[in-house]
DNA sequence: TGTCACTACTTCGTCATACTATGTAGTAGT
DNA sequence: ACTACTACATAGTATGACGAAGTAGTGACA
């Protein structure tokens, strides 16, 4: 399913966060566990510049590591702002979809 | 709650619609709507500039009448077009919502 | 009469974010 | 050499929400 990209705006960074949450992980990485979940139609290009965004604003630290198979691979980890950014997420997240939800309902 | 501007990019609009989908109604009302149902510091410029488009795309019909307390108002409602493009929201929506649920329990 | 509060709509400029498109480079297999 | 896959980078564009300011109509009240 396609979803329009303003509907992802606001997400999409939440999401890159939940997933390097979880474990180090890397741009490259990050776009095919996207497109495997829901959202086919990421490209890179996006995901790097939310990773660049991401480590603007000092909510990872980053690590480049050789790969044996291919370019080094530049590895990002929650740091503290980054683990409340993501709850902090979590939590609009949860109360727009819980407006959402009543909305829909209201009259029908 | 003050949700973050980009988390509502599209969804604003999905809100309109299913507003104007309960009852044909204006850009004030819908304005104090959403005020009181967890979008509070959504303002009249967001919501007039919201129905401007949805005119421009032909999802609406307006009608202006007179008021006995104040400036006339122009009242929207949804056509056939805007009636799918509500639908389509939902599953969108819904979609978004469904996947969402899945990241958030993936590891942990 | 003048002022204020509330109702109601409009518009301009700004910002943040995702996307398009393109380019660079390393490794491995044929 | 060529191709495919891995991996990162970035310039430019479009969209949509917001801040700020303005315009108007009505009614209340001093």
């Amino acid at each position: 399913m396609k979803i329009s990209t303003e509907l992802l705006k606001g997400v999409l960074e939440g999401i890159v966060l939940q997933k390097i949450s979880t474990g180090e992980t890397y741009g490259y990485e990050i776009t095919k566990y996207l497109n495997e979940h829901g959202f086919e139609d990421v490209v890179e290009g996006t995901v790097y510049t939310i990773l660049m965004r991401l480590e603007k604003h000092q909510l990872v630290t980053v690590e480049k590591k050789k790969s044996s198979l291919g370019p080094a691979r530049k590895f990002y980890r929650l740091n503290a702002a980054g683990e409340a950014t993501l709850a902090t997420f979590w939590q609009h997240w949860a109360f727009l979809s819980t407006q959402m939800a009543k909305l829909q309902k209201e009259d029908a």
